[in-house]
DNA sequence: AAAAAAT
């Protein structure tokens, strides 16, 4: 469906043009028709199918510039969002003149003071803030036409809906309501409803609730291996942009300062940081200046960054429709994208009701062995010194390479390059979590045999490269297709029945 | 139980 089709004006075509946007996505050709005409919608889609453009097109249509009221409202969950989805409205509106404003905690309320004064028609925030703006009487809703819940059933649920409900009655009851989310739980979206006047659902079916872009693995570990597995899959991946989800702000302190200290170019990200920092660290790992990303889920919903490639869960979530947002951060706007769970003993009812939620079976992968992770790393190295050869200045180092030449085997010489390369002998613990409340009585039976110790193949300061933005997807094969981590089932795991392939939980340490 | 969100 071509954007042309949908009774959007040139001003906007103009803006979509610029952006690059072809085609209209499915829920963006079937919810902007029904917005343009008013309609309060409820639309659920796949994450990364363009839902902020679905709304944004239609407020943006409706804005008179002859009004100088607010006349759109959007609520997001977490600041990062706010600010991404103001900039996202901006560079549409641009082109009709149409102003946006993202106010948000943790940052100086006099500019936003100002940018609000400078009367833009549409408003994006986070709750507590604009409420804190609307008592300040510095934002007024009298004249907003068009309310959006972005990540509705985040917003609807218990830890926001007070907040919610307060800034509802501050708009007119005489307004459109937009509902928008790829979850949308169902008790949840009867409380939604009440907020809106025959509502119009739009569901974009798919036989999965993630996309098919992301190849979801999960991976049987015990909680004290998790840190050393992961870091020798990172070996093997060499990921180019990746996020790990933790369960907790300690942890993700815990996991980010870990990975720096093996030489990863990580950092963490949650809501115990200021704000500068958080907005510093999306920064950093947008422009490529960070590769992995530690965050909780504070990073989990909404954040486009269509570069990430790989998504680790290095802690369940016990919130399924938590992990659908998480994955979603990979697989957009037509990549693709690989997703890995970890699964400690205790947790395995967390995949079982996620699969049961995304209709899709995650294959398993065996934990790969020190060795396996030592070859990933010296491909990486081995890679490394093609360019560095081209980088370095060869004649400070001259007269003592024909010293060490002439007495020792060049051989000798560069494997201890490679082992400098190669090795890192920091030990990183991770604090043990008090385990999560046990839905089961017991986790599995015991079939896995933990691949323990080891972990001593590490990097040293300068062995990971991002090596970003090369060819997609060779990357994937690299794991996946050469069958050595996948557990033993023929089928490639994802059997026509949709039953998981038997044995796969059986894990058998070949150290 | 955690995280997010105002100071």
């Amino acid at each position: 469906m071509k954007f042309r089709e949908l009774g959007l004006s040139e001003d906007l075509l103009k803006a979509i043009e610029d952006k690059g946007f072809k085609e209209a996505t499915p829920i963006q050709a079937e919810t902007i028709p029904l917005t343009l005409q008013g309609k309060d919608v409820l639309g659920q889609a796949q994450t990364g199918t363009g839902k902020t453009a679905a709304f944004a097109l239609p407020i943006i249509e409706h804005v008179d510039l002859d009004n100088p009221n607010v006349q759109a409202l959007v609520i997001s969950p977490t600041r990062e969002l706010a600010i991404q989805t103001q900039s996202e409205i901006s560079r549409f509106g641009k082109e009709k003149g149409v102003k946006a404003v993202s106010v948000f905690g943790g940052s100086d309320i006099r500019r936003q003071i100002q940018s609000l004064k400078r009367r833009p028609q549409i408003v994006v925030g986070t709750p507590g803030r604009l409420l804190d703006h609307i008592n300040r009487k510095t934002l007024k809703l009298d004249h907003v036409k068009t309310l959006v819940l972005d990540e509705a059933d985040d917003m609807l649920d218990m830890g926001f809906l007070d907040d919610i409900e307060s800034i509802i009655k501050q708009v007119p009851e005489d307004r459109q309501t937009l509902l928008f989310s790829a979850t949308m739980p169902a008790q949840i979206k009867r409380v939604g409803v009440q907020f809106m006047k025959d509502p119009q659902q739009v569901t974009i079916k798919a036989k999965e609730l993630t996309t098919d872009l992301v190849d979801q693995y999960y991976i049987r570990v015990k909680q004290f291996e998790k840190f050393d597995i992961m870091t020798r899959f990172f070996d093997i991946q060499a990921p180019k942009v990746t996020i790990v989800f933790c369960r907790t702000k300690r942890r993700v302190d815990e996991v980010s300062k870990g990975l720096l200290l093996r030489g990863y170019r990580a950092a963490g990200i949650h809501g115990d940081l200021t704000q500068n920092r958080r907005s510093q660290i999306m920064k950093d790992f947008k422009n490529d200046k960070i590769d992995v990303l530690v965050a909780t889920d504070v990073a989990a919903r909404g954040i486009d960054i269509s570069s990430v490639t790989h998504v680790y869960n290095y802690d369940i979530t016990q919130d399924s429709e938590s992990y659908v947002h998480r994955i979603g951060r990979t697989g957009r706007a037509g990549r693709h994208g690989v997703s890995m769970t970890f699964v400690e003993p205790n947790e395995t009812s967390y995949l079982r009701d996620i699969e049961k939620l995304t209709k899709v079976r995650m294959l398993p992968l065996k934990p790969p062995s020190a060795d396996e992770a030592l070859k990933g790393q010296l491909e990486v190295a081995t890679k490394e010194i093609g360019s560095l050869i081209e980088k370095t200045k060869m004649d400070a180092f001259a007269d003592s390479a024909d010293e060490l030449l002439s007495q020792y085997d060049a051989k000798d010489l560069v494997s201890v390059l490679l082992s400098k390369m190669t090795r890192n002998q920091v030990k990183v613990h991770i604090s043990a979590e008090k385990p999560l409340p046990n839905k089961n009585k017991r986790g599995h039976g015991g079939g896995y045999r933990g691949n323990r110790g080891g972990g001593n193949h590490r990097r040293n300061g300068g062995g990971y490269r991002g090596n970003r933005g090369g060819g997609n997807g060779n990357n994937r094969r690299r794991y996946s297709g050469n069958g050595n981590h996948r557990d033993d089932h023929k089928n490639g795991g994802r059997s026509s029945n949709g039953k998981r392939p038997n044995k796969s939980f059986t894990i058998k340490n070949k150290d």
